[in-house]
DNA sequence: AAGCCGGGGTA
DNA sequence: TACCCAGGCTT
């Protein structure tokens, strides 16, 4: 039997029931794969839910402002997808009529879609012959062929995909590419994959030359830089309470584009509270402290994929109001880092 | 070709 | 800890 149809009986056999496998409406499947995007089916699921539940249509979503896109995307991480994601809602509105593209070609034309999320519309929903190419597919194709090419190289992605052209079941291309992906997830895993009970291992390369634990082969990895953040938090209190306080939009380059946080005083290594009520003054112009308080001694290390942040919180209380100022209340509506959740939700303003 | 971009699960 | 997750974009 090929290698296809074997990934084909395991799929029928094993497939998990998954909230996005109820339809082939383009806009869903598209919603899905986005969010699946580096990111783990329980994990995006509940996005996935409660993204397709307030956007109904393609339409609904375009018509949307970023800044509620954005607040439904907050923990997710890679907010790019998020701010592609409504930049192509756009797109298909503005440039195919409110109608979804139905073919690889055109789907690689909207913002956030690549090679392997095209192929993965095109073949799900339209029954178009592309092989997907995710991590699954990487490590799967390399363990069954014994290839060590590295999967992030120019010359493994290339081969890849084309080896993935090679062994696809053209006819039944909407079940084969999910297929292989879920064996990918389920059968061969990373790590302790169950070679043991795996319907391919009389014909397993890598099982054979005991290399499973060896492949895929993958290039180095990123170095992570430590970098020193103060989030100064502007408190506005009453006799009725903390009423007001400020958050800035994160604009230009870098982490969390777009998104919401604190005044951020950036050092080159953790700050005492001596260093920071003299340094407050840079970020906070206009606001006269009546006293500077430290809401965690210990820095909070919050990890990204390539930075570490050594995160202190500063409370920074006034007598007077200041500008752009926000009501506490409305605090949650904007959308936020998961850093600065967790110290919304700690902080219980 | 290499770097950038999150957050969380797993062993 | 280190690695990985239904990757894509920018430089």
């Amino acid at each position: 039997m090929s290698f296809s149809s074997k990934i084909l009986d395991w799929y029928h056999e094993n497939k998990r029931s998954l909230p996005w496998r109820e339809t082939i409406d383009p806009y869903k499947i598209w919603l899905s794969e986005i969010i699946l995007q580096q990111t783990r089916v329980a994990q995006g699921t509940p996005y996935y839910l409660r993204f397709t539940e307030v956007f109904s249509t393609v339409a609904d979503l375009a018509n949307a402002d970023e800044e509620q896109v954005l607040k439904l995307w907050q923990g997710l991480g890679y907010y790019s997808r998020a701010r592609n994601l409504h930049a192509a809602a756009k797109m298909v509105v503005d440039e195919y009529g409110g109608e979804f593209p139905d073919n690889y070609k055109k789907l690689l034309t909207l913002k956030g879609v690549g090679d392997y999320t095209a192929s993965a519309i095109s073949s799900i929903c339209f029954n178009e012959p592309q092989a997907v190419v995710d991590g699954n597919v990487y490590r799967v194709l390399a363990r069954y062929y014994g290839v060590d090419i590295p999967i992030n190289s120019t010359e493994g992605i290339k081969y890849f995909k084309t080896l993935a052209e090679k062994v696809m079941d053209e006819k039944a291309i909407r079940d084969y590419n999910q297929g292989i992906m879920e064996f990918g997830a389920i059968q061969c895993t990373p790590k302790k994959p169950l070679c043991l009970l795996c319907p391919l291992s009389d014909s397993c390369v890598a099982l054979e030359k005991g290399l499973v634990n060896d492949l895929p082969v993958k290039l180095k990895k990123t170095k992570v830089r430590n970098r020193y953040f103060n989030y100064l938090i502007p408190i506005y209190k009453d006799a009725e309470g903390i009423q007001f306080t400020r958050l800035n939009q994160r604009i230009g380059k870098g982490i969390w584009q777009n998104l919401w946080e604190f005044p951020l005083l950036e050092s080159k290594d953790v700050l005492k509270i001596e260093e920071v009520t003299i340094k407050y003054k840079e970020v906070l112009k206009d606001i006269k402290s009546r006293e500077v308080l430290v809401f965690n001694d210990n820095a909070v290390v919050h990890k990204l994929s390539h930075q570490h942040l050594y995160t202190k919180f500063w409370l920074v209380y006034t007598n007077d109001t200041f500008n752009d100022m926000i009501p506490v209340r409305e605090i949650t509506h904007f959308p936020v880092p998961v850093l600065i959740a967790d110290f919304i939700k700690a902080f219980k303003f």
